[in-house]
DNA sequence: TATTGTTATACTCTATAACTATA
DNA sequence: TATAGTTATAGAGTATAACAATA
């Protein structure tokens, strides 16, 4: 037999696979994909630096290079030196950005189809599980960078 | 407020972008992505047509060729005409893909630590919610193609 | 005419390595 | 030397359009 964490996983992998595409469309009108409408999510309005932003995409600082580039020809983020490191360059949101990202904010909070024909007790029970399972992921971050 | 299900649905898309990294890195000691690894996982014996396929991993069928062309040319499946209608490839495994196939299928079962980490109780829950949610998607897939 | 599979094309995401300009 | 960011490159996923063979 197989353990319910294993059938869980399984199960969040097939349920994401199943949603991916539904989910993307929806961003896709926002001529946003999944990365760059993540990337206008996580962005503080004090900005933030390439480095930093490439940890929160979880991919390299090459990688995080290209989103910026992308949304910063269409004027939703522009770089800013560091004043006192002049290595460093900050990422900040334009007006035009934060317009969009609000907008994108409730695509991420809008349950798709298969999670809203849940019963509102399974839902409520979902969410808590998960937020669970998220900080037991952000424990291991923290403790696998220190 | 934000709905429960709503709430579910952002801590579902965070949870798998924290996770998507260490289980394509999995995958990756068997030199198998998540894509090509779903592919040997559905095929079944009496194999699969491209058209099925595709739909299957959820993508145009110019991109399924792709798949198969990549795990064809390492000789873990091989294309056969149908004999009836021409037109028509069928895709089957063959005994190197069965062998490789095994090792994948324990890994779609290994939870991650984040999930794992969760009590035997929320582990056993989430696997019955996220499997009624499969359920839902799976109703609404089907009357969506009919 | 419609369908199956393929090719061609273009864009995004991903990782690695090499480079630059700073520190 | 080490670090921040970039460029170059290559492989993979994704979608659309056009095509050949077959029905």
């Amino acid at each position: 037999m197989s353990s319910n964490g294993g059938r869980a996983w399984k199960a969040l992998i097939d349920l994401m696979r199943s949603q991916k595409s539904h989910a993307a469309a929806r961003f896709a009108r926002l001529d946003l994909t999944m990365q760059t409408a993540h990337a206008l999510h996580v962005l503080p309005p004090e900005g933030m630096t390439m480095r930093a932003l490439a940890e929160e995409l979880s991919c390299d600082a090459s990688n995080a290079t290209g989103v910026v580039d992308r949304l910063e020809k269409r004027g939703l983020l522009e770089r800013r030196s560091d004043e006192h490191d002049r290595r460093v360059k900050r990422v900040h949101l334009t007006a035009a950005g934060r317009r969009l990202r609000e907008r994108a904010e409730s695509l991420f909070l809008t349950a798709p189809p298969a999670i809203a024909a849940l019963s509102t007790d399974d839902q409520r029970t979902l969410r808590a599980i998960l937020e669970r399972a998220l900080a037991h992921a952000e424990t291991a971050r923290l403790d696998s960078s220190a």
